[in-house]
DNA sequence: AAAACAATTCGATAGTTATCAAATTAGAAA
DNA sequence: TTTCTAATTTGATAACTATCGAATTGTTTT
């Protein structure tokens, strides 16, 4: 287990705002799991009470620290939650008993 | 679900020696989970390149988060895990496919 | 080609944080 | 009561971060 790559990710959930923007992501991922197309950025920066230069700085620490994907799609951004690396960090949180 | 509550959580496990800190505390109490009596701070202490100082200021942010709880045994700090607010977050990462 | 839209980059700033050394408190042992 | 050990507090500093406005890049629409 490497500590210094999962503290990145919890960095990367520490901020209230980064963590509702991953939150949004991971919803969007659920209610349409099977045509998942990703999540639009555009869509979602209007629900927030931030600039476009803050999202677009909070997804590059998300994505920094894998737990999501970034891919353009013409004019716009969509974005995928990584599982496996979530599937990581609920690991190296389970507590044995 | 409290955004705020739970970003702090993150930030609490955000430091890499914080995270450390917080895994030994979590291995001890796995160790000796029917004799728990709590995992002795000055123990780990030694096992850390930081120093006390240090080491107390992260056992409050651990505390503060609501991760860990802390006790005085005379002389000794012991420490435990408060695992409702693990399963909280758990739960929390959990995503429904 | 021009205008419009989505997103990023840059530079700045106010606020936060990890760490230490020194001093202090609390308790146990001598 | 003096000494030793464990832990905390305080004050300082260097490093980092969230956010913004302005300027820029990339893409689509007109």
């Amino acid at each position: 287990m490497d500590t210094q790559k999962m503290a990145k990710v919890f960095k990367a959930l520490s901020n209230p705002n980064r963590l509702e923007l991953y939150l949004k992501i991971v919803e969007n991922q659920e209610t349409s799991y099977k045509t998942n197309q990703g999540c639009l950025m555009c869509e979602i920066t209007e629900k927030f009470n931030i600039g476009p230069p803050t999202i677009s700085h909070h997804l590059k620490e998300l994505t920094n620290a894998e737990l999501i994907f970034t891919e353009r799609k013409g004019k716009f951004l969509v974005a995928k939650v990584n599982e496996a690396m979530v599937d990581e960090v609920n690991e190296l949180l389970k507590i044995n008993k």
